[in-house]
Parts: structure tokens; sequence; C-alpha cells
DNA sequence: GCGACTTTGTTCCTGCGTTCACAAGCGGTT
DNA sequence: AACCGCTTGTGAACGCAGGAACAAAGTCGC
């Protein structure tokens, strides 16, 4: 009893496939039916190799002499993903990030709806944004539970990021991407990420002064 | 003539070396003094051993049998990463994502200012927000020779990213932080980092999927 | 029908990152 | 002064990711 492909894909490559699903969208809709490993890959920015290495995880799905049809690898990906039915998800935090998240059109697209926008300071409650209305906190349970969903976004400020983060897993959210800089923990079952955009800048900094000590200390 | 510590530090290590910043700074306020390799790890989310690693790229920087001194560490990490002074930024985009970043105190603790907020829309111009005042794109290489700004920040819809690189690059900027969902090319010299919100969105969809399948696949 | 060309899928290998485990060193205590 | 407990720093092993090279396979041209 064999089990000729390992269920597991690794997650470096996973984040690769939702890059080539962005690029094969594009493909598709610019009417070209096929790409080789070469034009996608320039098209992801990544290496050819690497990327038919990815594309291996799913079994193979090219023609060997003409490369990969664009809809049926598109679909394939999109079904290993799991996006190939729209993901409803939640939103806590309508602060200026959280509004600017709940408003762009880009998530639709890419097959996540936002089906619940959340605040806690009386004065969001009822604004309108990106076709959602701001409700209570209170209401969290409820629409998770109405709309079976499954992914939860925190922008809330960090001090209160882990009690939200609690109550969207007490409500059945089984994966919360946050962007509080606060460490979070969930329950068993429960994934978390998160964005950390100072830690982005932190790196760029260290890169540029790096570039600058090398370019010093290296022309001996 | 040996270089008894390699000048290299991992990038995966330089992102933490930023977490474990915020949570020395968040000590610090506190009034701690010193904190030993676990206290820090939990703070920060992270195995203790793997901490200690890390700070050993910085040479010895505790006391056995004690632990770490909360402000030499900090001090010693902000160095490191080249934010013991402020840094210049430019953003470029001033929409939904660039005004909640330029209007974001945050970063500006973390030793990041935004020096410059650039538009190509009309009425974006002159728009004051977070105490800078929208301009229009063709200042921006006046901005960053007169402030020396050394990392700029991509907001702009996909397709005119790279054009904005490219004048980013032409302006002297050498880091880039890219939110737009399109691979950027730059030239030797300057470093690029993406952000891609969809991305993370999609990754958590495959870990939620994958772990619907091996709860229903494993149980044999 | 056959050969040559193109492109995939895989295999090997090298280097990096992470984890575990232990020796070395320091402070406090008797 | 010597011992003991605690914590750091490092060495080794493991697993993973990335890149290059090669064989398999299919198509196009003749
Ligand atoms: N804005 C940015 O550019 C940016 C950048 C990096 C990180 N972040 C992080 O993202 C988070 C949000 O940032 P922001 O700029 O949007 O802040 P913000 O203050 O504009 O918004 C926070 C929102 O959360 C709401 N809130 C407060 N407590 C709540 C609770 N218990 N339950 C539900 N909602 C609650 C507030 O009413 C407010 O609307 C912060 O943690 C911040 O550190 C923001
Ligand atoms: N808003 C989000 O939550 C979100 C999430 C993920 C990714 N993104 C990406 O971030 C980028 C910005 O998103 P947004 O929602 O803020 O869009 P937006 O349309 O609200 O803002 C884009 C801004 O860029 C300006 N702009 C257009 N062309 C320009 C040019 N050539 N030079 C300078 N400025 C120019 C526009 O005037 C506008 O103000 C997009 O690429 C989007 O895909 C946004």
């Amino acid at each position: 009893m064999i089990q000729p492909r390992p269920r597991t894909i690794p997650e470096a490559t996973v984040a690769r496939l939702a890059v080539y699903l962005r690029a094969l969208s594009t493909f598709s809709e610019g009417g070209r039916s096929t790409v080789s490993s070469g034009d996608l890959a320039e098209a992801a920015g990544v290496n050819p190799a690497g990327l038919r290495k990815d594309l291996s995880h799913l079994g193979p799905c090219g023609v060997r002499g003409v490369g990969y049809e664009v809809r049926t690898l598109r679909d394939r990906i999109a079904r290993v993903l799991g996006v190939e039915r729209s993901r409803a998800c939640v939103l806590v935090g309508i602060g200026n990030l959280g509004s600017a998240l709940a408003d762009y059109a880009g998530f639709g697209s890419r097959g996540f709806e936002f089906v619940g926008l959340f605040d806690a300071a009386p004065a969001r409650i009822g604004q309108r944004i990106g076709g959602q209305t701001v409700r209570p906190l209170d209401q969290l349970a409820d629409v998770v539970a109405a709309t079976q969903a499954s992914i939860g976004v925190i922008t809330t400020p960090a001090d209160v990021a882990q009690s939200v983060c609690d109550r969207l897993a007490a409500a059945g959210v089984r994966s919360v991407l946050n962007f509080a800089p606060v460490p979070l923990v969930a329950p068993e079952g429960v994934d978390v990420r998160k964005v950390d955009l100072s830690v982005e800048l932190q790196v760029l900094a260290f890169l540029g002064q790096q570039r600058l000590v090398s370019a010093l200390g290296e022309p001996a």
C-alpha cells in the first residue's frame, strides 16, 4: 500500500502556488491557452526549475514539448489551495487599516469575501464600507455561524488582539490573519499567520546597511 | 587575519531580531532591567534555543546565570538592524492602503519616518495625512535627494508599480517595499521586498483545507 | 513513418535553517 | 572559599528548500 504522492505540500510552495494562480488568471484573461514553465516563471518572478518542482506536487499536469494548459492548471491550483469556491471571511477592527482591507476589491476576485465587519467603537457601528455594515462585536458568533466564515482577520490595536483572537476561535473561525504586532496563541486546530509591516521595514533597513558595510569592507 | 564573526546574518534571523527588538522595548518601558532567553522567547513567540542562536550572531551579549540586560540588548539589536537613528521613507500611491500606512503612528516609534507622500491623481495632491502633504510624483527625486530617504513604499495599482519602482530607484532609493501584487525587477543594489495579502489568505485557506482532509484521512 | 526539437518531471546535490542537547560560566549561599 | 543552581553560548544532527543537470515524452516537420 503505497501512496504515490505525499499529502503534504511545503508551505513555501503553497505561497508560490498562489502567485502562479494570479499569473495564470492574468494569462487566461489575456486569451492565452498554454504557457511554458519559462514564461510562467518569468511572470511570477521565480526560477523555472523551481516552478516545475512546485507543480510536480500536484501530479503531472503539463504536456511535454508544449507546456501547461492555462485554464486546467489554474483550476487545479485553485482546487488545491481551497479557493475553487469563494471563502467567507470576517474582519475585526475597522480602523485605518481595516477600512482599507474591507474596501479592497482585489480579495473578491481572488476568492475571498468579507461577510462581516466588526468593531468595538460605537462611532464605527453602522458605517458602511465595501458593501458591508460595521457591526458590534457581540454579533460575531452569530455571523460566523450563519455564514460559515472560516477566516478571521485582526486589525485591532495590539493590546486587544489576543482577546479578539480568542473570540474568533470560540466563534468557530479556524484561520486567523493577524496585523497587530503581537504574537498570538490560539487553540489547537486554529492556524495563525501574521503580517508585520514594521518587521518588513526593519529587514529592509538592515539589508541597506549591510550593503553599505560590505561595499566599504570588501574592496581590499 | 581571521574574522571571528561572519558578517552575514541570515535573513530569517534578522526578521526575528526585529521582533525581539519590539519585545525588548516593551520590557524596557515596563521597567524591567534583565530578561532570560526563556522569557524573551515567550514574549516573541519563538523557541528559546533559537533565540539564543539568533543573538549569538551579535556576539556574546548576555550574562550566564542571569540573562540579558534589556537596554543593552535593545540598543545592540537596533544598531545591527540599522535603526539606531530614524530612517526616512517615502510612500507612493496614497489610496486606501497608502493613507492607512501614512497615518500609522507605529512606524515612527520603530524608527521609520515618512518624509514624503506622493500620488498621481490631482484630487489627492495637497491633501494632508499624518502630518505630511501629498505631493505630485515629479517632486519625488527632489524630496529623496533632500531627505536622503533610503526606503520607498509602493501602494499604487499593480499596473504602474514597476514604473514607480523604476522612478524610486532612479531617485536614489535603495530599498523598496511593494504592496502591489506584481513581481518587481529593480537594478543591482536595490533590494525589493513584497507584502502580498492575497497570498497570505490563500495560504490560510490551504492550511484550513489541509486540516480537513488530514482529519478525515488519518484516523484509520 | 521517422527523426529532431522542445518542454516537462525527476533526481542529485549543496547550502541553510531549526532543533536538541550539553559544556562553560556566573551569582548566590553556606 | 567552595559548592550549587541557573542561564548562556555552541556543537552536532536533522530536515527542508533551492538550483542545476538529465532523462522521458510528446509534437512538429519532412
Ligand atoms: N495602519 C497601519 O498602517 C498599520 C501598519 C502596521 C500595523 N498596523 C496594526 O494594525 C492594527 C490596526 O491599525 P490601525 O491603524 O487600523 O488602528 P486604528 O486605531 O485606526 O483602528 C483600530 C480599530 O480597532 C477598533 N477596536 C479597538 N478595540 C477593539 C476591540 N476590542 N474589538 C474590536 N475592535 C476594536 C477601534 O475602534 C478602531 O476602529 C494595529 O494593531 C496596528 O499596530 C497598522
Ligand atoms: N487596499 C488593500 O487592502 C490592499 C490589499 C492588498 C493589496 N493591495 C494593493 O495595494 C495597492 C493599492 O491598493 P489601494 O486599495 O490603496 O488602491 P487605491 O486605488 O485606493 O489607491 C491607489 C492610489 O495610487 C494612485 N496612483 C495611481 N497611479 C499612480 C502613479 N502612476 N503614481 C503614483 N500614484 C498613483 C492613485 O491615485 C490612488 O490614490 C494595489 O496594488 C492593491 O492591489 C491593497
